[in-house]
DNA sequence: TATTAGATTTGACGCGCGTCAACAACGGCC
DNA sequence: GGCCGTTGTTGACGCGCGTCAAATCTAATA
């Protein structure tokens, strides 16, 4: 198990500006500066484990997966932990230590063998004196991150396992579907899933029978079967079910 | 307890401009911008106990307090709050919200009479465009809100609220004074430190008296006399005393 | 296919903290 | 100075959820 940091260095060239170009936070800078950005930027490959950024110390720059998957997670000094979120192929972290210079307050650690692009501090700041645009989507990026964080904390003080569960199964779901049935798949490891929603995955495990034995849900593996959805939600609410 | 929104909505010039000019979000900001910023801001008065933003609804712009202390609350649709911060005079509130026009994700309420000034989206989404040293202070705040939030989310989610509020007590003292004893002030009610630490008033209560007997502090109304710093910040580490 | 490390489930048990309720302590106010 | 609404304290009690431990189950490797 090579928990190694920052194992794989490199300068994959072609990968650095293809996630360049393809990186919301970068489509309204122009080719030229494109280029001179990603010159300073460079890549490198994870093993599925490895660690890419300790909380405490102060990241490089930004990171970009290229491929992949990331978990965030907080940590407390021993065991504990609580992911914090699951960066996926095209997503960034660590913007905000980068951009201040400040220690990373997570851990970043690939989940899957992974590729990412880091684009260095100094690379951004000159980026925000040019490019106006630049800083209009940096700040949609930390204003979007800021909201998503507001309600992770709502979440997490004033809500109960259960509807913590049931409000996330209901976020797999999406806006589609109206009261049909319908089945999800779990984007990660049940215990992954347990610790994204600040819980043990004993926990979970228990929640997750009780919703099925209350016609709510069906699990099988890691699809689940939504047969009540309107349940699903009201218990998102944190309503008490009769019974 | 008149709880009426938007109670006194005004234009008041000079109070107007001088908390423009004192933000060090403006600070980079030209006189003659500054001027035409001014003149698309509007005052308000609000009593104690007043609601200047609703969770759920679109903040008008960013709002900046000029006098008087406001929270801003998390809820639950019942009763349960959760204070997620405290804005004191020459700080802001609902960027992000502003910024990207959303529903914001907590109510604000005055907790001392106050006057505030409101900044409209719009005014900001121009100065954006034009100013790019505004940019980066807007990024600035934004990313240290950032991290200020994902240590929020840590202390909630993985530490208990012993060490929550030892953690809240050492932060209070400051960087400042080594070992020796010291008393700081409670800045708010003890409710509200409670709601501040995610937990009951009565939890607080309890845990208070605890680090009273053990030596640790004495508290007397709002003020607390550190009498063991050592200790203390020790409990804030989610050490487990031995006793 | 045998082996094995990791993931998941389940039960027993305990602690932290919320809830309910009664009371004491202040801080205004007339 | 006495009345009263707000705030803080204390005890009893229960539930949610973490902890410890053992039993399965799954998936990757030899």
């Amino acid at each position: 198990m090579s928990n190694g940091v920052n194992n794989g260095v490199q300068r994959d060239r072609p990968l650095i500006e293809g996630v360049v170009a393809n990186l919301p936070l970068f489509w309204s800078v122009s080719p030229a500066q494109r280029q001179v950005l990603a010159a300073g930027c460079w890549s490198l490959s994870a093993a599925r484990g490895a660690s890419l950024l300790q909380a405490g110390s102060r990241p490089p720059g930004l990171f970009a997966v290229a491929y992949g998957a990331v978990k965030l997670a907080l940590r407390n000094g021993g065991a504990a932990e609580r992911l914090l979120r699951v960066v996926a192929a095209r997503q960034t972290f660590a913007e905000a230590s980068a951009l201040l210079g400040r220690p990373a307050p997570y851990d970043a650690v690939a989940i899957t063998d992974a590729k990412l692009v880091v684009i260095p501090s100094a690379a951004l700041l000159g980026l925000l004196e040019r490019e106006t645009g630049f800083a209009k989507s940096l700040i949609n990026t930390l204003a979007e991150g800021h909201l998503q964080l507001c309600a992770e904390i709502g979440a997490a003080t004033l809500q109960r396992g259960a509807a913590r569960l049931a409000g996330y199964l209901d976020a797999l779901v999406g806006n589609g579907a109206g009261d049909a049935e319908c089945t999800v798949e779990l984007p990660l490891s049940k215990t992954l899933v347990a610790a994204r929603l600040g819980m043990k995955k004993e926990t979970l495990s228990r929640l997750l029978r009780q919703l099925g034995e209350a016609g709510v849900i069906a699990v099988s593996r890691r699809s689940v079967l939504i047969r009540d959805r309107g349940r699903l939600q009201a218990a998102a609410s944190g309503h008490r079910s009769a019974d």
